[in-house]
DNA sequence: CATTTTTCCGATAACGTTATCATAGACAGA
DNA sequence: TCTGTCTATGATAACGTTATCGGAAAAATG
């Protein structure tokens, strides 16, 4: 059929109009004549002609394209986020541009001057730690941008969207102790994410407000991945006392530690109690079903895309920090402690 | 600092140079003086001058992007996918551009439009049944396109990307017979998808192959989901000589067939055997893991995504319809029928 | 030294759109 | 009828690049 794309240039000619007029139709602008109009619509199906997003893109001076920059496609913890990103996206006219920094310095680098150069209308970022330079590099080139659940500390006048790590750690806590717990233990993630920090504050607010003694040795830092839950666990079984109860720092932390207390022979919950933190599908899928922390993700990234659509519509926003409540999800994974007789 | 971003025009000013010099030092083009080569390069640098890529777009023809366009952003299938396809991206200059269709038709023209308008440089598409008039506006556009997995027919010309089904639903069946089981029940997706056939014929040969009856009712179709899982486990529980193994159409089903079986007081694998079919890393977590057909999902991304940048270099493919292999991973989640005597 | 080739660089014209401004005609009010 | 608004349209100039071509030095060749 037509082999070369159509440009507007041949709509004008066959509709007999100029080219102005026929990107007017496009924009629908209201000063066309009504039977002008209808031509040059129907000319325009008959074309199957399709406007170019670049020419458009180069004229005004928007592409249509916000950047979501994420660390990792290894988790479900960042799909969560992605599919709110993509909820809200889905809705308008913009597209999305996936990236990933995998946190090497290498790509440091690359994945910010592919959004420059990208001519993103905005950025969402989904950053572990530091990074604040990039930050003032994309506002000096004058890119909207919106922070989710930055892992360290951020300036003020920064947007950013997070979840109340403090509150959710001590939630948990709470619950665990409410069962009768009385040596809980904390699996966290790196001492210098501010989410870590964050959660521990809470965990020994909790314990301090029971009147319990805080025992270093029950927590424990890692990453958030299976290993860690493992690994630590296992450490943690090795204590000459023992905790009777561990929160996890992420849900995948929690099967790490399912996998570990099943090969020490110890059921959950009957044995020991197990909290995780984020809430991600999998959660439901184990048995016994896990107990953990709600972190909203999905809305998060909705949060944070909605945030961003008002600050590239030039728009104030309401609050530069925004932190989404955590909530904790009583599933089957904690008991009461097993009888001290044992 | 510099409010505007700053244009090729600048630097050309500032180097004491004319415009198209400063593009061919963009471009590496070895028609440049070292001493100006050096000289311009220098200016880019300290004015942090970054190219525009809408410009560089309009003018070359190309954008820079390629659209990756999934069902839904609901199941790890999918994200498996998305690695894949990132991997081999993020080692080229091209962004990946997400967006879904959701199945449903008011969307199913929305994303073409998109894909289409945004001037992409190709297509990766993982599409649910049909849509095969869509391919064919995609060609009529000029746009380089790869269907993963798709789950309908598919003409001979089309590239695309799957995995071998049949082997796949063979290899799992023979498994359990090789195990002893003589009543081994299926759970597919949707008969009408391409995929679903496959292994229920692959399901049948091995039953066949072995000089076992074929029985109707221990064929069930449904959805990948989880749902469908637990239904039809319950509803084969329920039937007069229940199955004593059952092969899902996905490691999301065979989630539900756990759940099933636990709620019927069955376990796994002592009572009944369990095969999933995926390989998604929740197999690996729940307990019992599950022994599962691998489907090498990153890697079909990884293959795609391959194929669709030979396809826009312009250089021939060496096969349109590519089947990577399946196989069988073994874990905890199968065993030998329980004893005749129960 | 004359001639050819090579190397480097600049003028200019695209790419396909939208913004700005100007203008022709229609229509109302005096 | 004249003047002044309003409406619909067209000419033209951008947006920031790259491709094409031509030409002036510089280098190689006779």
């Amino acid at each position: 059929m037509n082999r070369r794309r159509s440009t507007i240039a041949e709509i004008a000619a066959r509709a007999g109009v100029s080219i102005p007029t026929v990107s007017r139709v496009l924009n629908n602008r209201p000063d066309v004549a009504p039977a002008t109009r209808e031509r040059v619509e129907r000319v325009i199906r008959e074309a199957g002609y399709v406007r170019s997003r670049v020419a458009n893109a180069l004229r005004r001076g928007s592409s249509g394209i916000i950047d979501l920059v994420v660390p990792d496609l290894d988790s479900p913890y960042y799909f969560e986020i992605i599919r709110g990103v993509e909820e809200v996206l889905e809705r308008t006219e913009l597209r999305m541009a996936l990236s990933t920094t995998h946190d090497e310095s290498r790509r440091e680098r690359q994945w910010l001057r592919q959004v420059i150069e990208g001519a993103t209308d905005g950025a969402i970022l989904v950053l572990a730690q530091g990074q604040s330079e990039r930050l003032d590099e994309l506002r000096r080139h004058r890119i909207p941008f919106v922070v989710v659940d930055h892992r360290g500390e951020l300036g003020p006048d920064v947007p950013s969207v997070g979840a109340t790590n403090w509150a959710g750690g001590r939630a948990a806590t709470e619950y665990l102790l409410s069962l009768g717990h009385r040596r809980i233990a904390i699996i966290a993630g790196w001492p210098n994410l501010r989410c870590s920090q964050d959660r521990i504050a809470g965990y020994r607010a909790a314990l301090e407000e029971a009147g319990l003694p805080i025992d270093p040795e029950l927590i424990r830092p890692g990453e958030f991945r299976q290993q860690t839950g493992y690994d630590q666990t296992c450490a943690l079984l090795a204590l000459p006392q023992p905790p009777t109860a561990i929160f996890a720092g992420s849900d995948l932390q929690a099967m790490g530690v399912y996998a570990a207390l099943r090969a020490h022979g110890l059921r959950v919950p009957d044995d020991i109690s197990v909290v995780g933190f984020d809430d991600v599908p999998i959660a439901t899928m184990v048995s016994p079903t896990l107990t953990t922390i709600r972190q909203p993700l999905a809305e998060m990234g909705r949060m944070a895309t909605t945030m961003l659509l008002r600050l590239i519509a030039g728009e104030p926003l309401d609050s530069m920090r925004i932190e989404l409540a955590t909530s904790l999800v009583v599933r089957e994974s904690c008991a009461p402690p097993p009888s001290p007789d044992r």
